[in-house]
Order: C-alpha cells, then structure tokens, then sequence
DNA sequence: ACCATAGGTTCATATAATGAACCAGAAACA
DNA sequence: TGTTTCTGGTTCATTATATGAACCTATGGT
C-alpha cells in the first residue's frame, strides 16, 4: 500500500458516531505507527482535510472536503449518475428501470429508462409519488429505516391500491425481513395491476436508506428466470449507484457479488 | 513536499471550469512527473476520491468526497449554522449575503443567500474561489492576518480582475489600516464588474480570521444610505456568526454595537 | 508519588517514490 | 498513405522519502 492510500485510509476512520479521532486512537485504529500516523495526519491537515481542534488537539474532518463536494455535485449531478446507472439496469433486464428518493415520508421518482426491446413495458412518470408499503421500491427502503418511521408506516392506514396489495402489518413485517436477507425487495401487482418489480436499497453517506432503484416488468412476462437475473441486476447496480453517489451500505446489507476493486484501469461494469 | 501532500494537491487542479483533467494535462499543471502523476492519481482513484471516465480516461472527483463532505457537514454543521445568519444579513440589506472560508492562501465560497426583493442581483456559485486582493472579503480576511501572508500576498502576482482591481501594494495596506479601523471592508468592482460589496471577517477560537462574510450590490443601487445600513449589519452578523462558529474576535476589533447585556447570565465565549 | 495515557519528536534504517526512456494507440496532417 | 505528435500507460535503476522503536513532556487518575 502506498503511503497516499494509508493517508487516504485514515479518512474512513470518521464516522458519524465518531466524529473527532485523537492520534493515539487513529494508530490504534488503523494498525499504523503513531508517528506515521502523525506525518501523515499533518499532511491532511495542511491540505485542509482534516483539522485539530479542541482539548485533546484532536481530528475532524477539515473544510477541504466540503470544497471537493460542491465541485463534484457541479460536474456529476445525481439525477446524471442515475441515468446512467438506469440505462444500464434497462439493457441488463430489457425492462423498464426507476429511480426514487425518499422526501420527508414518501418516495417520488427522480428519473427513470425503458427498455426499447419489448412492445409492451410498464410506464412512469417524473415525481411519481410511490406508497411505501405497496411497492417494492418502498419495502426496499422501510426494510433499511429507523424503526419508528417502519412503525408509523405500519400503523397509518395501508391504502389497498390493488386487490393484490399486501395491507396486514404482520405479513409485511416478515417481508421486511426477508428483503434484509436477500438485499432485494419484491412486489407483485401491489401498486398497479399486472405490474411485477425488484428493488434494491439506496444508502447514502451515512448509511441510512435514502432511496432505491427498481425494475418493472408486466407479470405477463415475468418468470423465473427473468426474475433472477434482474435480483442480481438490480442489486448490482444498486449498490453501484450507491458508490457512486458517495453512499456507504450498512455493514449488513448481503453482498453475493464481491466487487474486486482492481487497480484504476479497470473493467467497466 | 511530502508524497501525500502532492498527491492531495492534485484535486485542486479540478475546477468549476475544468472539470475533467487527462494525465498529460494533470502533469503540466503541477509541474510533476507523468509517471509520478499516474501513480498518485491511481491511488487517489482507489480511494474513491478521483475517477476515470470518457474516451480520454481523464478524471474527475470521486464519490469519496461527497462521503466525506456528509459526516463533516454532520460533525461541523457550519454551513446550517451560517445559512441562517447569511439569510437574516440579506433580508436586513435586500441584498445577496455570502460567507467565504480560507483554504490555505485561497478564499473560497461556502453558502449564499439571495434576497427576493429586487429583479436584479448580485449571483453567485457555490466553491467561488474569492481572490484575496480584489474581494471585499479577501481584504476583511488579510487584515486580520499574519504578516507574512499579507506580505506573500502582496509580492506575489495581483491579477486585475477588472479595470477597477486595485493592485498596488502600497494603496492595499492603506486599505488594511482603515479595515483594520472600521471592522469592515469595501470593494467597487475590484472582482466582477458594476458589484459594490462590503465584507466583515469571521474569526475561530485563536481569533485568527477564518473567513469572511460580505454583502454584495449592485453598483447602480448603492448610495450612502444603504452603505450605512449594509456596514452595521455585516458587521453585527460577523461578531454573531463568529460567535455561533465558537470562535472570538480579536481584542482590538472594533465594535460600535456594544452588546453589553446586563444581566446574570454571562455572555457565551 | 506513582502509573498510564496523551500528543509530539528523533534518527538510523528500509521501503517506497521518482523520472528518463520507452511502448502502443489515436488523431492530425500532408 | 505514411509521418508527426499527441495521448495514456509501463519499466527499472537511482534516490529520496517514509518508517518505527525509543524517547520526551504534560496531564489526569489513584
């Protein structure tokens, strides 16, 4: 590893809960020498990545950061990042794909692809309002939220959109479940009629769900085999977009394909 | 230099206007080796903090950054805490309010308020990299600095931004000694043309200036009246802001609104 | 007084960074 | 079409840089 990589490496020692990190800590933590630690914090802090403040004279994450972000945002906007990851989701599973942020208690669509393949394909419409419970865009996010937002969710009335809408609070409390094990939530015709979808989880920094992407497909066409490939494809890219995003997947969240980061000449996904 | 801090001084040749840079072109810019260059921007790709993309290969920032930017926003909620102040400034001025951070020896833009009031006004970008000399802000920051940056300042190259810019060092350090009387500085389109903009430092916890926070007009509608109003109230919301920052003005800090509350409860550091 | 911890510093050693030269491929140009 | 001149990427002997055990000083706890 190169010294450039160890430096960059203490970054990931901050974390919401642990905020500020004194030396000692940081050489614990990263298994590196104190005074390697310190040179190289110094560098951080000389390039504004990092900064000393308080009794301890410890570390915070420095000014430089927020800088480097708004000049990300300018030249990648998320709605940009997404399309892209979007179009691809849509040439994997010749399906439509979309892609949807939690705003304050509801999911709405930020943008979405179709597949030109088939004739027939479930359609969307930007800012799209999706109920939590009814589809799998939002069981894919309640299954990764704070329990008291799932509570209040489960105890609201669960509007019945379909006759196949799933409205008992029990029954989705084990889906709920059974999307923390696959990493993929599922709904069939609970939003529309004759709609079938995957969704997977979007994280951001913090590792809380903020959104997810999902593949819609007529039941009609729907089997098994077109439902797996779209679990691993919607899953993939998921946690792709979260990436990209700057998002981290909670410690958690099942990973059955082991993204080998090879060097930066690397294999277009 | 260490091999760090080099690499780390890469990111900052990824600008607003430039936000691609290939190998070659990365190499010129920073006087470094290609090879060395190639290496250091692999490395910072592994972290995340840069990324290949298009026919060229060039790069731009990464995700890591936007990661990074979240928890510091989350430990440093700096940019909350001075939006509100930014937004009072602009409505007690009806004027665009913004706040700067010194990064290293370049001032740059956190966060900006507009005021709704007039049709026209001052615009402005988030990550502006505000020039030392010729911004109000940039000279409410110099005088209260260190000499050897005024004087590092001063002897380097002074860009004339517009045919207003003031870059004689003589004529600048009589600028300082009135900032240094008034507790707050003035610029006439020394950055951007028909801008009258009136600027009042930002001090952390050593009270060294950190920053600066600057009201910016239209030429057409400054006329004395709104100069008074403007002076008072940038500076009453620096000593605020600076404050809510936990920082501390110097001693010598001028302050013609005396906020001596005589009560019990002692003033907050 | 004592021990344990903290941040910070030193210097001989070893490891990692460096850069000139070199590929191979893509445009630009004639 | 061949030639020039870019580009990103690679090699390897040389050199400079990073490293870490030990040390220093201060502080908080017992």
């Amino acid at each position: 590893m190169g010294t450039t990589a160890k430096a960059l490496s203490l970054l990931n020692y901050f974390t919401r809960s642990r905020p500020l990190v004194g030396l000692s800590d940081m050489a614990r933590l990263s298994g590196l020498n104190k005074a390697t630690v310190y040179r190289l914090m110094g560098e951080l802090a000389e390039a504004g990545f990092v900064e000393q403040v308080g009794t301890g004279r410890e570390y915070r994450l420095g000014p430089a950061v927020m800088r480097l972000a708004a000049l990300r945002e300018h030249a990648v906007p998320m709605r940009d990042v997404a399309a892209e990851v979007l179009r691809d989701l849509s040439d994997a599973t010749q399906e439509t794909a979309h892609f949807s942020l939690m705003q304050g208690r509801t999911l709405s669509t930020v943008t979405y692809a179709y597949s030109p393949v088939h004739g027939t394909r479930v359609t969307m419409e930007d800012a799209d309002v999706l109920m939590l419970h009814a589809t799998s865009s939002g069981l894919a996010v309640l299954a990764y939220s704070a329990p008291d937002l799932v509570g209040a969710v489960l105890e609201g009335p669960l509007e019945a959109r379909t006759d196949q809408t799933i409205t008992d609070p029990a029954h989705i409390r084990r889906m709920l479940d059974e999307i923390r094990r696959d990493g993929v939530a599922e709904s069939v015709s609970g939003f529309e009629n004759d709609v079938h979808s995957h969704a997977a989880p979007i994280f951001d920094a913090e590792s809380r769900a903020m959104g997810a992407i999902a593949v819609a497909a007529p039941t009609a066409r729907m089997d098994a085999a077109l439902a797996a490939r779209i679990r691993v494809a919607v899953k993939a890219q998921a946690l792709r977009l979260t990436r990209m995003l700057g998002g981290l997947p909670p410690p958690d969240y099942p990973r059955n394909t082991p993204d080998t980061v090879a060097g930066h000449a690397p294999a277009p996904a």
